[in-house]
This record gives structure tokens, sequence and C-alpha cells, in this order.
DNA sequence: TTTATTTTGCAACTATGTTGCTTTTATCTA
DNA sequence: TAGATAAAAGCAACATAGTTGCAAAATAAA
């Protein structure tokens, strides 16, 4: 990554923050970097070792935590019970997501993706039951991993 | 439950469990019996729970894994990080699962159940991106606890 | 019924996630 | 800009979830 983009990150990073009435700590500008500089979703696991081991795990399960309730960040269940976590768009807010994208697990890289053009289809539920929302997690191969 | 249906479901274990090459033993027959005898999906610790603290732990672990193998349940990824299990349809079999369904998860009662009638919808992904499988769960109210 | 194979239970271990409390850091205000 | 106040981080201890190796028990086959 170029100088000038991490700078411009850096600024990001305090911005949104503040927006969202969070005080600025080394460990939520460390976190909310790894995500903006990541182009998939992260792993609990995934910001542990990438945080260089700087911070302990339960400020990283807060941070997260915290990120997810402020409408920051959202996050992405796999059949593999491992949650994923990546970037809202702005439309989230505290208390009150609005992610209706589908998301994308590839098989051979393991990235998952927020495909944000994507919006999740209409169900057509049987007689009874009632939708408050729907999640859509496809598998297959990303565009990154494909045979050209 | 009727004495007439205990029965059935008993015949129903032992026949289930051999067509698969799987030896009939007493964990593996309770185990199948809870989830014929239950509408919606089970959780690893409902397992537990239900099957009368007769089991050791390692055994449910395992026994539903050769389960999900031999395509005799299939898993239900959910929001909050808790693999949930239900029965496969006739024509899943060993290594190959052919499950297409949605999967619906109750807010209020929170079970979960798989909606065999409602087929996953065709998504349209991104050019690059290729599926090998779709997955579909939907919160909402279901048909038991909706208000009349 | 005996033998071979599979499955279970146990023990120990790793990973994951949570809670209470103290110390440190960030923000607010004078 | 320094001190007061509020928030967050770190630590320790704990709770839950999931895995592995191995000996004992149960099942299936001969």
């Amino acid at each position: 990554m170029s100088k000038a983009v991490q700078i411009n990150i850096e600024g990001q990073v305090g911005e949104l923050l503040k927006r969202n009435n969070l005080s600025v700590t080394d460990s939520r500008k460390k976190i909310l970097q790894l995500f903006l500089e990541q182009e998939g979703a992260l792993a609990h696991g995934d910001i542990e070792k990438r945080a260089g081991e700087k911070f302990d795990r339960v400020t990283v399960y807060r941070t997260l935590q915290t990120f997810v309730d402020k409408g920051i960040i959202h996050t992405i269940p796999t059949a593999d019970n491992s949650i994923r976590y990546a970037l809202c768009k702005d439309e989230c807010s505290a208390g009150h997501h609005h992610d209706h994208h589908i998301h994308f697990v590839c098989n051979n890289c393991s990235n998952t993706f927020c495909l944000d053009d994507v919006v999740t289809p209409e169900i057509n539920l049987p007689k009874g039951y009632s939708a408050s929302h729907v999640e859509v997690v496809v598998e297959g191969i990303c565009k990154n991993c494909k045979l050209t």
C-alpha cells in the first residue's frame, strides 16, 4: 500500500470513530484500520494475529462488539461456525443495521466478501411465517481465484 | 406421543442406520430418535441435554459428525454462531448433500425449521464469481408463534 | 461363541468467549 | 494546559466448546 493511501486511511479512522461517539484509542484505531485495508471480511482470530499481538484478547472481543453495536461492522455467519466481520456501508447506524447484500465465501482462498451490489432476494414463505431478516451466504470460487 | 408412533420411530431408527452402513448403537439410536421426534432443528447442546446425560460429550460430537458425513443430517449456520442440525431428506447420501431448501429461525421460540418447500433462489453473481452452494437463513416469526 | 472391528468413555488438552476488578488512557472543563 | 471525570484496556480467573489418543466395551462377522 502506498504512503498516500496509508495516511488517508489513518485520517478516515479517527473521523469514523468520532462520528460514532467513540473515544479514539489505539486498539480501535488499529482494528478499524485492518478492516479498511482489507478487501474481505475478518474473523476474530485474524484480527488477533494481524494486530501484532499488541492487544489483549478481551479488548479485541469488546472492540468488535462495540463496532457491531454502533453499526460500523456487521457479522457474517458461515457454515464452519466461525463468525466473520465486515465493514458496513454508511446506511447503518447504532442499533440499526441495514445490510441487505449477500455474502460470498470462497472455497479456494476462504476469504469472505460482501457483494454489495447483489441484494437479498424476496423469499416466498409458507402461510403463517413472517420474515424480519434474510441472510444469504453463497459458497463458490471468487473472482480472484477463478481459473482463466 | 402415542405408543404406536413411538414403536414406529424405533423401527425407523434401526432401518436408517443399517441403510447407511452404520452399526446400531445406543447413542446413535437415541440421537437419531431425537431428530425424528422433533419438528425443528437441534443444536449440539440440545442433544446433550435431551439425551438425558446418558452419553459422553465426545460421543455426541462424533455421532453428529458421522451423521453429517453419511448424509443423514445437515448443518444450519445461524447468526448467533451456534450450528444447528436437522434431518436430511432422502436425496442426500454419503459425502453428498442435496439440500436446496431454506432455513427459518424464529425470533420468538428460537426454533429452527427447514422449509422444505421453499427452494433457494437463483442468485445473480457479479462477473468472475461462481457458486457451488447457496445458503438462505430467514429470521422472523414462525407459524406456531404468530399473533392470530 | 469366539474373533475382529468399531464405537464409547475417559482424561487431558486447545480454543473460544465471558466477567469483575484495577490500572491506564482519553475526554471534558476550568 | 492541568486536573477531574468518564471510558477503555489489561489482567486474572472462569466458563463453554471442540479435539485427540488410548484403553475398555459393545457390535458385527465368522
